[in-house]
RNA sequence: GGAGAGAUGCCAGAGUGGUUGAAUGGGACGGUCUCGAAAACCGUUUACCGACUUGUCGGUACCAGGGUUCGAAUCCCUGUCUCUCCGCCA
């Protein structure tokens, strides 16, 4: 959520910012927004006044009453009568106010960086990098979804004799090549100076606030009725919320945390020929970074985050090529997001497996997360976060582009984690 | 699931209707003392909203939401959460 008081102040930079964006009519909600503000002030400033009247004569009423002047205390009386009512009318218009503010602020989403180009969908995104060489592969090889089932490693079927369709099941080699990447992920990450949580995968209906999930993407996570709670879409959620109304000092900054969790996903309405396989689920596992810095610093962050996240994808072998997101193709909550796109060799196609953002303050503003500036001051955090990373698609590039008509070959790097080096 | 207790500042913990933003202790910060430190002593130390002369003033907030009252941390109602005991249990 943005902050009034930058609209305020950065009016233009704003509206120019979220025309990125491809929004319509920016500038009457962002009016709207400055006409609510406006007016809530007003109504807070008479509202204030009156209370502080108000205030005067209890305690005036209360000395008289003391020294028993009980006449004097009367007439007051009959003025504080009139104060209450006209501060109840004041109080519920100031609320209805509030209420409309929040819910405009609600709606827009942040603000790109200057850097971030304008552009309405994936093709306006830039590719910033691109890594690796593309592997030919031989004549008889197979998609993913093939592969798994030559190789008896992940069964969809029984998935969907147990829990339903996106469901896996990992078996054998597979199991255990997924159990490789995730401690590698966390190993890795541990060495780059991330610290390792392990958050609940539900969460309450304040967390999903906190991290932007609610109040509009409640369709995309599963919600457990009897006892209110979410089943997490990503581990950012809890690891975010971690510092739900926190004042951080100066020396417990920056923040690093590496979490894996699975992550739920409902997803409803998005199936069709292109996610065939691991390309979507409803349940898969993700190794997440969450950093929380200082404004002036968290771009520099997002570069680290990204580096981090490449040298991952390197390590694996894999080619893949890092774009730089349009607005319009920009998350709700982000300012600026770099996408990691792995070369799925079999499927011709390039896979998403890590989206890095910062949301600046987008995020804190709503989570309330601040910290003790040097001046003594309380000022709002950046949050940043990334994938380090998403194991499902990452599985599929390593099966289709590692495949040999002897079988599968695990990537060097992990075959201390699998003990194998082939799956065949 | 059953029974009981509770929720106050950075922490511990007082406070059962009137200058209580909140005693007391601890912590943190600043100062005095000291070559330096410890100890001792003195002082400072919540957040949010609003107004303007940007430092001051006003308002709000003692789990949340309602109510009683001229006045609520204090009384009443509802909800949430926590703890203890019992039950169940990886």
């Amino acid at each position: 959520m943005l902050q009034v008081a930058t609209i305020r102040d950065e009016k233009e930079r704003i509206i120019q910012g979220l025309k990125k964006r491809r929004l319509k009519n920016i500038e009457e909600s962002i009016e709207n927004i400055l006409q609510l503000d406006q007016k809530r002030r007003q109504a807070q400033k008479q509202q204030d006044e009156l209370q502080a009247e108000a205030n005067v004569l209890a305690k005036e009423i209360g000395n008289l009453m003391k020294s028993g002047q009980r006449e004097e205390a009367e007439q007051r009386k009959a003025r504080t009568a009139e104060l209450k009512k006209t501060i109840a009318d004041l109080s519920a218009d100031l609320s209805k106010t509030e209420e409309n503010l929040q819910k405009a602020l609600y709606a827009i989403p942040n603000v790109p960086e200057t850097r971030v180009p304008e552009g309405g969908g994936a093709d306006d995104n830039l590719t910033v990098h691109q890594h690796g060489t593309i592997p030919t592969l031989h004549a008889e090889a197979l998609p993913h979804w093939e592969l798994i089932k030559k190789y008896d490693i992940i069964d969809f079927d029984l998935g969907i004799k147990i829990s339903g369709a996106g469901f896996p099941v990992y078996k054998g080699k597979g199991a255990k090549l997924q159990r490789a990447l995730i401690n590698f992920f966390l190993d890795e990450a541990e060495k780059q100076g991330y610290r390792e949580i392990q958050p609940p995968i539900v969460v309450n209906e304040a967390s999903g606030y906190g991290t932007g999930q609610l109040p509009d993407k409640e369709g995309q996570m599963y919600y457990i009725t009897e006892d209110n709670l979410y089943m997490i879409p990503t581990a950012e959620v809890p690891i975010t919320n971690l510092y739900r109304d926190v004042i951080l000092s100066d020396e417990e900054l920056p923040i690093r945390n590496v979490g894996y969790t699975p992550c739920f996903r409902r997803e409803a309405g998005s199936w069709g020929a292109h996610v065939r396989g691991l390309n979507r689920l409803h349940q898969f596992d993700k190794v997440e970074i969450v950093q929380i810095r200082k404004p002036e610093e968290s771009y520099q962050t997002l570069d680290e985050m990204c580096a981090y996240v490449q040298s991952l994808l390197e390590k694996l072998e894999l080619p893949y090529r890092k774009l730089l997101l349009c607005g319009g193709d920009m998350g709700f909550n982000s300012a600026m997001t770099y996408d990691m796109e792995v070369f799925s060799a079999a499927q011709q196609r390039w896979l998403e497996v890590s989206s890095v953002s910062n949301f600046e303050t987008f995020q804190a503003n709503r989570l309330k997360l601040r910290y003790k500036n040097k001046e003594g001051k309380t000022q709002l955090l950046h949050t940043l976060n990334g994938s380090a990373l998403a194991l499902p698609r990452i599985v599929a590039a390593i099966l289709e582009n590692n495949q040999t008509p002897e079988g599968i070959r695990v990537p060097q790097i992990l075959v201390p984690y699998t003990r194998f080096e082939i799956i065949s």
